[in-house]
DNA sequence: CGCCACATTGAAGGCAGTCAAAGGTGGTGG
DNA sequence: CCACCACCTTTGACTGCCTTCAATGTGGCG
């Protein structure tokens, strides 16, 4: 069936047999999103966690200012909520499509039950926890260590590595990826602008080449230009 | 025995049955570490995970510059470097004991055995990481969403609760709470001077008394004083 | 006493956020 | 097909927080 597809792809259930990907199937509920719709709010009950199918979700926090701040973006295959169906009732931050999206959506209940049946699920998950555990501090890494410059240089690297090109198109608009990078438009596009100044890279609109991988890095790595 | 007394109140094995709790007790070492001593560095192949039996113990990273960072100071019944077990095979930062420590080392090979041969402790270990990752949460949204005088006063607050009073004394020399604030001691001398001088706080030495809690809280959560 | 580590204070400078305004650009409806 | 509107992006000016550098203060200990 066509769920059991996209269970597949994620690296949370790649190993499990067919036996085991048909229960996950027969427990977990297709939904489709419009582009813009919440999923669900922080500190709502938590019922479930979801598997990107398709589109984009915004994982975010709000602070008391209003300020939104984007923790992770979640795109096919990945999932997201899934930590909070272990500790807590509650949602620890807002979700939110970037796109029309098509999410597998999988109830706490059942996949609790399910757990309890098959051991070897547990186990899995506990690496794909802890996979997230790596991320999360990775992102304390960027954010406490270095400056916009240095986390908007390691972006691009990063976008650089999986596209296998110097040359590539960003896929986000400048505003969204500010948030993710956790400034704000105005000084993205500051700082874009002195990459191009230095010739570091050139940009034109999402079109952007890396024109000094060495310098880029140096920059990944505190340097100031 | 005496270490099984400690396994049980880590949050990640409390819940946990007197056989399992042996079980890992005999896989497990004690270690004596001299404050000072470091444990292990960032990128150095993980062989197992820790638990703080006495004593208090760093993980920080070092910055290219050379300036560190704080992310997380374990003291009794904390764990550290459990994430490494799992996903990746070195440790993702330093580790440096900050007093004489006695931990308990797991060894990952035999704890990986352990955990195949007994599913249901998967299961209670995912409740565990989870606790971690809604950790790693809530201090990526104090770094990303708040200035230095929020997390102080935080910080002052989460004392005050534990201590559960008022008046308590710093049991961490002020450079290093500055480090764990991720600011500087200058940055911090000022700020609680500036507390003192808004009669928020007063202290002498490492002694601290909050004078108006309510106050402070709304300083952490954004208020600007 | 004098050293050492830690703490405090002052001055200066930079990075980044906010506010405001002026370009684009794409989509929609007339 | 064009005009308008909404949204995104860019730029400028300003402000404020925090860091850095440097100097001074303080407290413990041999």
């Amino acid at each position: 069936m066509y769920k059991k597809f996209f269970l597949k792809k994620c690296p949370l259930f790649s190993d499990l047999d067919e036996k085991e990907l048909i229960k996950i199937e027969t427990i977990s509920i297709l939904k489709r999103i419009r582009k813009g719709s919440t999923i669900f709010r922080e500190e709502e009950d938590a019922s479930g966690f979801f598997i990107v199918n398709s589109g984009r979700v915004k994982i975010y926090k709000i602070s008391k200012t209003g300020k939104e701040r984007i923790l992770f973006i979640a795109g096919p295959s990945d999932i997201f909520a899934e930590a909070a169906i272990f500790s807590g009732g509650t949602y620890p931050a807002y979700a939110n499509a970037l796109a029309n999206s098509e999410l597998l959506y999988i109830p706490k209940r059942e996949f609790i039950e399910l757990l309890k049946e098959n051991p070897a699920l547990s186990f899995k998950m506990l690496s794909g926890l802890s996979k997230i555990i790596r991320r999360f501090n990775s992102l304390i890494e960027d954010l406490s260590l270095k400056g916009v410059p240095a986390r908007l240089a390691k972006y691009l690297l990063d976008i650089s590595l999986k596209e296998n090109s110097d040359n590539f198109v960003l896929d986000t608009k400048k505003s969204d990826i500010a948030l993710k990078l956790g400034t704000v438009s105005e000084t993205l596009s500051r700082i874009l602008k002195k990459f191009r100044e230095k010739r570091v890279i050139s940009i034109k609109d999402k079109n952007i080449t890396v024109l000094k991988q060495d310098l880029l890095q140096k920059i990944a790595s505190g340097f100031k230009i």
